[in-house]
DNA sequence: TTCTAGTTTAGAATCATTCTAATTTTCTTG
DNA sequence: CAAGAAAATTAGAATGATTCTAAACTAGAA
């Protein structure tokens, strides 16, 4: 009953990205890294991930899923958005980027940062440091 | 026991203004209204806006609140705004404008839109219109 | 004053997320 | 390889913001 799934090539390389950023590569971890780390742009919440994970066979528990992606965002791996809705999205996509947001559905859509133009910061107030800068069009389907 | 207050001056605006966006000039709407329409510009969560009602002396269910929050926020009286933290701020600056956000704190500053150039939109995908843009930039306090 | 539609309300429900405490796994050391 | 310690996973409870429900109240019309 207890079977040792073979180790994949893709399996391989997620556990290789997960010591790279000195997380203990372990089966959630690497199944996660699997379908979040493979180059891909996107943008996952908790529960599209949950989802994810049982449709692949390897469903967890949904606290994992969260202490997860928490600690891929602390290492850099993942950026999270808090935007659209309730629930926060992780972007897959690390690069400098922005936002279109289905203000139906929450979704998100990438803007390539080459299709516009940023803006100079503004004075920042004293004491501070900018993080990042973020731009967002909210969208609405046409009537 | 049970006096009625005379109508301030103050409420008999914010009364009107009430009345001038279809919504029937309660007790309650004209409390919030006297504390979010006076011109100010201010951010402020369901919370925040409860505890000022009590400081006010005009305690109300929090549920009111939301639907009051809410009704304004359709008249176009108020401005939600989806960032910072877990709860929403309600933004009584309803001009054109962007923020700083305080990462630590979830705190919101006014960038006033005179002080940036923003960016053409960029191209829409199809069979959308866009409904706002939004830039933000997110600060953390210096070491 | 009466009536009715619109409002308010307390409290329950919901939903995303976090926490807790117990169990399991990883990985080092012997 | 065997132990043991530290790290990770887990189920389920807890939290916090927000929404819902259904009953009690009130504003404005007649
Ligand atoms: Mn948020
Ligand atoms: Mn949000
Ligand atoms: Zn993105
Ligand atoms: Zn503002």
């Amino acid at each position: 009953m207890s079977e040792v799934q073979p180790k994949s090539i893709l399996s391989e390389e997620a556990a290789m990205k997960l010591r790279a950023a000195s997380l203990r590569p372990t089966r959630q971890r690497i199944a996660i890294a699997e379908r979040l780390l493979d180059g891909r742009a996107r943008h996952v919440s908790a529960e599209q991930l949950r989802d994810e994970l049982v449709a692949y066979g390897q469903p967890m528990a949904l606290a994992t899923i969260y202490n997860c992606l928490h600690q891929f965002e602390e290492a850099g791996l993942l950026r999270p958005v808090h935007h659209a809705g309730d629930a926060v999205l992780y972007d897959t996509n690390l690069g400098d980027h922005h936002h279109f947001v289905d203000v139906e559905t929450g979704e998100l859509i990438d803007i390539d940062p080459g299709e516009i133009l940023m803006p100079e910061l503004p004075e920042l107030p004293d004491g501070f440091e900018a993080e990042s800068i973020e731009l967002t069009v909210r969208l609405r389907r046409k009537s």
